[in-house]
DNA sequence: CAGACGTCGAACCGATCGGTACTATCTCCT
DNA sequence: AGGAGATAGTACCGATCGGTTCGACGTCTG
């Protein structure tokens, strides 16, 4: 039976459906780990109504890191904006935040990072670097406002320890200690990058 | 033609030709990017060779993350060994290497790191952490030699650093300055590490 | 009520996948 | 000299790949 009689037709949600487990599957079996028509089955869509909204395997690929892109985002930017005025406590809550992430079962890394480490062209690299680049904005905010030094060179090197302590959680993180060990490490970096008699 | 006349039969340089080969184009293309034909063309061997050689692909791709982790293992703690004896020196001679590494045409991040975000089982999971695990050890060493507070703490966080900054490196590095931001963190972490009146 | 639109389910497409089998031919070792 | 082992090349296998097409049937909008 096509259209199950009684569902209210609704384009919008269809997407957003197809949207969310692909969002699911790719993150836990990789891009390539599954097919058009296996992820169809998963979601309950014919592949028409896929390739319609998506026209393709690369466009779905697209949107799901889009999407994924704007709601991590927005997520990490509301944990610091609740996080008061002091910009060490936001970068605490930053780190903080993270550690429940990398804690969360299935958690498997970050999900951009990891496209773009098996498709280095199409749509994943630009959502990478633009990805990296909102975090890079969001901790170099913190840098300025905390009155670094140089709160370029501190956002950047924030941006590192927020990347590496994301892979190192998915790979090799046996006390689950990585977002801590970040946290103190960017603590130290603030306190140094705003010490009056900063060195180099 | 079976074999080119003249060739001198050698079942180990055959192994090694194609594990440079498949080496290369893995790492350019990601795993699934290339099949086992394409990859026999390449290297010019037959799919037999190859079988007879790696027993499957995942045996193949095992082989080459293998040889590669030891491979970069050995390179770096090369770099660390004729750095001279200062901690301080050995920490810059670590990430003056990574930042030649990040700045070579070709550069995609860590091959093993990248195989294991396609691959989160097989062969690839356990070798990133072996390879991450013996990387720990090589910056918890200068960590302990340079006498600092908390040594496995150090090393942990140099390692977030040495792995964040190769992740920035591929993806959102316009000014190369991924090496540098980290050295510069690394050597702002050792310094206070092993001050005498230490912040947590 | 009527047409436009959305959807399922299935069939189908050519291409490619990882992997096997076999033959002809060459090198190497005794 | 002769047997054993290694190899290229090719054909082949069933499965799956991404993608297209079509018909039946449903909802939505006028």
């Amino acid at each position: 039976m096509p259209v199950p009689k009684g569902t209210s037709l609704d384009p919008a949600r269809t997407r957003d459906a197809i949207l969310a487990a692909a969002t699911e599957i790719f993150y836990r079996r990789g891009l390539d780990g599954v097919g058009v028509a296996e992820l169809c089955g998963v979601v309950g869509a014919s592949k028409e109504t896929l390739y319609r909204h998506f026209g393709s395997k690369d466009g779905l690929i697209g949107a799901v890191l889009d999407e994924r892109s704007d709601r991590i985002t927005r997520w990490l930017a509301g944990t610091v904006d609740t996080a008061g005025p002091d910009p060490g406590d936001q970068l605490d809550a930053v780190f903080d935040t993270l550690g429940g992430w990398y804690a969360e079962p299935g958690f498997r890394g970050c999900a951009i990072v990891n496209a773009a480490a098996q498709r280095h062209d199409s749509p994943a690299l630009e959502v990478a670097v633009r990805h990296l680049g909102r975090y890079l904005e969001l901790l170099t905010g913190i840098a300025e406002r905390a009155g670094a030094a140089q709160p370029a060179l501190l956002g950047r090197q924030l941006l590192i320890l927020l990347e590496g302590a994301t892979v190192v959680a998915d790979h090799h993180d046996p006390g689950a200690t990585a977002a801590e060990d970040a946290k103190r490490a960017a603590r130290a970096l603030l306190a140094q990058a705003t010490r009056k008699a900063s060195v180099t």
